[in-house]
DNA sequence: TGACAATACCTGTTATAACACCTAATATGG
DNA sequence: CCATATTAGGTGTTATAACAGGTATTGTCA
């Protein structure tokens, strides 16, 4: 018998409303998948967090990117990324340089330290994305994503 | 024309699986909902976790609770919460006692302010709900609920 | 009963993420 | 060309959330 949101949350009354339940439930799915991200990239010494700066710096190759390119693809504030990308300097995953013809600008690039890491906590974030999705269909998958689609276009 | 999640994180290629895509999708959302969340709180001086412990202790009552208690329903640590309550407490949202009968118990219990404040905030957080969930059908929010249990369960 | 385990909570430290506010560099309009 | 706006980035502060480790209280069992 599958455990309702209601369960696992001892919550004694049902949900006034559907999108209630479906509300609290994205919430609480991300907060069990941040959780384990962090659980499996942790032996190789880097948050989830860390791991998605090292991705988006992989996908943009020698080019690098600025600070602000990298907040805006991880939905997070300037500031918060400065201080990202100072942790991630300190333990070499990331090199940076201050632009030359805009010095406002300062582009931050992948080590060969950070693509190794990349490289080595990959597999194991993937085997957790398999396991966790293993029980949904295709068709289930591309409908779980469309409604989540909708959900962050309404304004 | 909807935008992807592709799109939206400035993604080059399309993603590899389709699970990835739903990982990206549920923590993506999340976080979207949750600074929607926070936004809608701020006027009433409480962030979202500070509303859902509100919600909880509304929810038992006169009796309370303890802080593992609450710690369990929201998915958090006990050392987290003891500050948690800590700032709560000093925000006189709630009250804190120590159990007569079993000295390691710290009983929290929602206070008249804590109350006045759940009821004012709670329809700005029902009117997002509803805004959020609006395009999607009562059957795709069913299946929805039903995915993210899916994902929540596989072990 | 007395040693030991379990429980509940707390403190210390660190990372992430929010906000406000600040500085430096560049762009723009008169 | 210069005053002003815009842009990129940084600092300061606070809340949330992770971990390790510590203390006080209670339970268990030889």
């Amino acid at each position: 018998m599958p455990r309702t949101l209601q369960d696992e949350i001892h919550q004694s009354k049902p949900f006034a409303r559907k999108s209630a339940e479906a509300l609290l439930s994205i919430l609480r799915t991300a907060t069990v998948l941040e959780h384990e991200q962090n659980e499996a990239l942790r032996p190789h010494g880097i948050t989830h967090t860390q791991y998605n700066v090292l991705r988006i710096l992989q996908g943009a190759g020698k080019d690098g990117l600025f600070g602000r390119d990298i907040a805006e693809r991880l939905i997070s504030r300037v500031p918060d990324v400065s201080r990202l990308l100072d942790r991630m300097d300190e333990l070499d995953l990331l090199s940076r340089e201050r632009d030359a013809a805009d010095r406002r600008h300062v582009t931050a690039r992948i080590s060969a330290k950070g693509r190794r890491i990349l490289i080595q906590a990959t597999p194991d974030l993937e085997a957790l994305e398999r396991r966790r999705f293993k029980g949904l269909r295709p068709r289930a998958m591309a409908s779980l994503v469309n409604a989540l689609a909708a959900v962050r276009e309404t304004k």
